[in-house]
RNA sequence: CGCGGGGUGGAGCAGCCUGGUAGCUCGUCGGGCUCAUAACCCGGAGGUCGUUGGUUCAAAUCCAACCCCCGCAACCA
């Protein structure tokens, strides 16, 4: 039966296994998900690749610094990928890990097929590379002789030369322009494939595609000094999954599902799936993916997302507060699709109660009621529709067209509010024909039957259009309903007005969303972020390391945890006077500040130059903490902090003084 | 002259490609209803659509210039 469906195969990046995922990694994932569910539902034998990148020189330093080998870092974090999808019910068919012996065979099978068929081209070929390289943090600071420091230590980097194995990306110039002329579906959205046209028109170099001094990747074929560095090995694993890698064309089921229809990525990597990897696989002479979608950015209260600023939103404390469709339908509706979209917590909690409680949830509750107790707990079957008010069919009919439209061209929120345009049709139904007080005239008994039936036959429609964005609930909804099976096994082309049969039987009524109070399931998620963020530790203040963290970080969120006096004493305080303050070059919100501590002097950069200026900071009696160990920031050193208060959404810094003069140097206990 | 995104009522966003009533959610004010999850429905107040100039019968929408925010240029989608 599988084998006379069309096939879907789609993919989401696979993400780096160093760290755990946030909502950004959740939002690709869920996308997909939901691309995946429709496609489903439109009949298609959908195939959908997530996974993780487990090799490279972070994970190689990360176990390192915890004192276990590489494998033993990706075994330990790949299982939190894994059961952060099962809690957002996430229906991937496969999953990848870089690491798996498959996909070594399936990388090596993809260069040794590039080598033999393109043998005269040279598509392939050593040549000595030369890039600076931390010797201290074993890291390529960058691809070019020219002198560069270190982003992570700040010191120079040395230069390297070693011979690798280079791919003739400078090659495929002009096969890759005419292919996106030809196929201006294949980088999607427009303004993206203008980027990436205008990237490969300027000229493209060949890129190094091996490397001698990582050892955590997979070795390259017949010569095991050198492994594949970064993208030759993370795109080709879209192909192994499937597998490719198994004898000279791989599987029968590779054979089935590549190329892929879609590989969803995020605007930062659209580069190396739209001009890499589509000459990868010319080079190798395979088909190339249907599209390339770049979707923008979540940022955190208008912030982009990031680790060093500690403004990173994870997924599971709302799923665990709020709901799995919660956040699905948050994430869908609320982001314009392809843009950079804002992640706020008020947003999703607001979003929730007027979309979901009382817009789809209040509306099953008060239609289900009304069928139980003026029909007798079953379908009524319709009588005429006198009146142009009855004509029910009609907008339920047009939110399914416009859904359809919308989800195709990937609009979700588009789609999501053509959907919820009919839950307000159905309000407004409601309002205008009153069965409350039909019910109470034996006389409008068929009116009464008419309006009701409607009423959950537009909810019937709902549950299955909005089953992509919110699974869970609109399986409990399609159950309430009395229908049999299962919301996703409906094919959505096949939803029609005569699908609800009179007398069935309708389920018990039960709130799908309850509403819930902003403030309570702020601090509950709050809370929980906290706990994943600093499993033992308490908050940070505004720390110079991270001059931006907004309110959210600091400030209001309760401790999740108490510190004895002994912590305390471990953070050694001190007065200081404020000698000299400067801004730094190249950093909007960076001070070099020199502060007078005693004994000594110290330079500290803090992140509060957009709330003061630097001569408004001399002789300032300030608080500082001068045992924090040193780090650079844009280069400069900072050794200490100066204690600010984060006030506001913005984590404007209030720096902390001194009721009177203190002598520098003072420790405060 | 690095690249990209954006500036629309108090907040957050659609609309712009394919010019022609400025729409949605929240908030706010008033009214209605009582089936429902203090919900739902109706109405009001509130916007010279960043600025300037141009094209046009007509510009939020097309063109030009400028101003301002944000992100990237660090293997965090």
């Amino acid at each position: 039966m599988a084998e006379s469906k069309p096939k879907f195969y789609l993919t989401t990046p696979i993400y780096y296994a160093n760290s755990r995922p946030h909502v950004g990694s959740a939002y690709t994932t869920i996308v997909c998900d939901t691309i995946a569910r429709y496609k489903r539902m439109c009949g298609y034998d959908v195939a959908y690749l997530t996974g993780t990148d487990e090799h490279g020189v972070n994970i190689e330093r990360a176990a390192e610094k915890q004192g276990i080998t590489p494998q033993e870092l990706v075994d330990r974090n790949y299982p939190i990928f894994r059961e952060l999808w099962k809690l957002l019910d996430i229906r991937y068919t496969h999953f990848v890990r870089t690491t798996s012996p498959e996909h070594a065979r399936s990388v090596q099978a993809l260069v040794r097929r590039t080598l033999r068929r393109a043998k005269d081209k040279d598509y392939i070929y050593r040549a000595k590379y030369e890039g600076r390289y931390c010797i201290h943090d074993n890291l390529y600071v960058s691809d070019s002789a020219e002198p560069a420091d270190c982003p992570t230590c700040g010191r120079p980097a040395e230069l390297i030369s070693e011979e690798n194995y280079f791919f003739r990306l400078s090659a495929f110039q002009d096969r890759l322009l005419k292919h996106y002329q030809e196929h201006p579906e294949f980088v999607q959205p427009d303004f993206r494939r203008n980027e990436v046209v205008s990237f490969v028109g300027s000229g493209l170099k060949d890129i190094s595609i091996s490397r001698k001094t990582i050892k955590w990747g997979i070795p390259w074929p017949d010569d095991p000094e050198h492994v594949f560095y970064v993208w030759y090995d993370a795109l080709t694993s879209y192909m192994t999954a499937i597998g490719w890698g198994v004898g000279e064309n791989g599987t029968a089921e590779f054979q089935r599902y590549w190329p892929a229809d879609l590989h969803m990525v995020g605007k930062e990597i659209i580069r190396f799936h739209a001009v890499y990897w589509p000459a990868f696989l010319m080079a190798a002479e395979l088909p190339l993916p249907k599209q390339i979608f770049a979707h923008g950015w979540l940022l955190f209260e208008q912030e982009k997302m990031s680790k060093s600023k500690g403004n990173v939103a994870y997924p599971e404390p709302i799923v665990k507060v709020m709901g799995n469709d919660a956040l699905r339908y948050y994430l869908l509706r609320d982001v314009v699709f392809g843009q950079d979209g804002n992640f706020s917590r008020d947003a999703l909690i607001t979003r929730y109660n007027s979309d979901l409680a009382n817009g789809l949830g209040n509306l099953a509750s008060r239609v289900l009621n009304m069928i139980e107790r003026y029909c007798g707990g079953q379908i009524p079957r319709p009588g005429e529709r006198p009146d142009s008010k009855y004509l029910f069919p009609v907008p339920a009919n047009s939110a399914k067209n416009n859904a359809i439209r919308a989800f195709e061209s990937h609009n979700f929120s588009a789609a999501v509010q053509a959907i919820w345009g009919l839950i307000g049709v159905v309000d407004r139904y409601l309002v205008d024909t009153k069965p409350w007080g039909l019910a109470e005239n034996p006389a409008q008994r068929e009116v009464l039957n008419t309006v009701l039936h409607d009423a959950a036959g537009a909810l019937r429609f709902v549950a299955i259009l909005a089953h992509p964005v919110i699974p869970h609930a609109s399986q409990r909804i399609w159950e309430q309903l009395g229908q049999s099976g299962r919301a996703e096994d409906q094919r959505i082309e096949d939803l029609d007005w005569d699908g609800l049969k009179a007398g069935t039987k309708i389920g018990k009524p039960e709130a799908v969303f309850p509403r819930v109070d902003k403030k309570e399931t702020w601090e509950k998620i709050e809370a929980m972020e906290q706990e994943i963020r600093n499993p033992a530790s308490a908050p940070t203040a505004a720390t110079s390391s991270a001059p931006s963290t907004p309110g959210a970080a600091a400030g209001a969120a309760p401790a999740p945890t108490k510190i004895g006096i002994e912590d305390f004493a471990k953070v050694e305080m001190r007065a200081g006077v404020i000698k000299a303050a400067e801004r730094v070059a190249g950093a909007d919100r960076l001070l070099k500040i020199l502060v007078d501590i005693g004994d000594e002097v110290r330079q500290v950069v803090a992140g509060i130059a957009l709330a003061y200026a630097p001569e408004d900071l001399i002789g300032k009696n300030v608080v500082v903490v001068a045992n924090l160990a040193p780090r650079k920031l844009r280069g400069v050193e900072s050794n200490g902090m100066i204690v600010a208060a984060s006030v506001g959404p913005e984590g404007r810094p209030v720096l902390c003084t001194f009721t009177e003069d203190v002598p520098p140097g003072t420790r405060l206990k």
